[in-house]
DNA sequence: TCAGTAGTTGATATCAAGTATCAATTACTG
DNA sequence: CAGTAATTGATACTTGATATCAACTACTGA
């Protein structure tokens, strides 16, 4: 009865979709990846599952705000579970492990920007590129110390 | 003697690449229009053009930093001519116009974000969702107010 | 319990964005 | 102006993702 897993089947059984074996084998495995992942890889680690199948999945998902979709430059967007409200992302840059966290301070932003700025503000998104504490200490040992 | 089209062509040239008809035709059409747009729309205003040239100079110049390439969730990444050093976007979530702007706040959020999160920064991206002011224009005359 | 029906599945075909190949062409150099 | 190295672009291919549709399955109400 891992949370995670339950917030996603009521995610998708909010949205008046049926539990069928194909999605809760796409939920669970999503569950047990806990870390952020690209469509095909879901569809490798699944491929009991037709891909049609998991693709469609994890759109009702993203749309029903369980997952979230990041942009990825060069290459299929990435998804990760939505453990925080709203919140931003953070990618290694080397290894490409994707954080979740949010900071009132980014949102206190918006505000400032709002005269700035031509329009109605209806949303914002950020990430920041990092090298994350693992890589840091990969290269630390002269593995791969180039940048 | 267009300022951007200058910046575009020394971009190039700065690379040590050549000056070719082919790339004048890119880089003067992506200045005649001032706008964001996508690796495709360019193709099909240039058909004179091969593809494979279209993609290598676009390339070039976001590799060179006078293009700016923004990923789009569901669709094709755009780009832009890179008019202020460093930046964010904001997106008219209507038409998908896209602006420039930069403001020291949210490079000083960055600084408070030192401590929160693990790692290094190493970079980071801002997009701004807005409804832009013709949009807003356009849904006061009654024409499209659904939201 | 079971039949009806509406939602779901997945193999397949297709689409779209982008890259690799490579022979022909072109820009530069001396 | 010849040599050579960069460039081009038609073509084929790769990858990510969606459309199609007949077969299947979960739910409903009797």
């Amino acid at each position: 009865m891992d949370p995670v897993e339950i917030k996603l089947i009521t995610a998708l059984e909010d949205r008046g979709l049926r539990k069928t074996a194909a999605r809760s084998l796409v939920t669970s495995r999503i569950e047990n990846a806990n870390d952020a992942f690209t469509a095909e890889q879901l569809c490798r680690d699944l491929p009991e599952v037709g891909r049609a199948t998991v693709y469609r999945t994890i759109r009702h998902l993203v749309d029903s705000g369980a997952l979230c979709k990041l942009p990825i430059l060069d290459g299929a967007p990435m998804y990760s579970v939505a453990r925080v409200e709203h919140h931003h992302h953070t990618i290694c840059s080397k290894c490409g492990a994707v954080g979740e966290f949010r900071h009132s301070t980014v949102e206190r932003v918006m505000r400032s920007l709002e005269k700035e700025i031509d329009g109605d503000i209806v949303g914002h998104r950020m990430e920041i590129f990092i090298t994350c504490n693992q890589c840091l200490a990969k290269s630390d040992t002269g593995a791969n110390s180039a940048v």
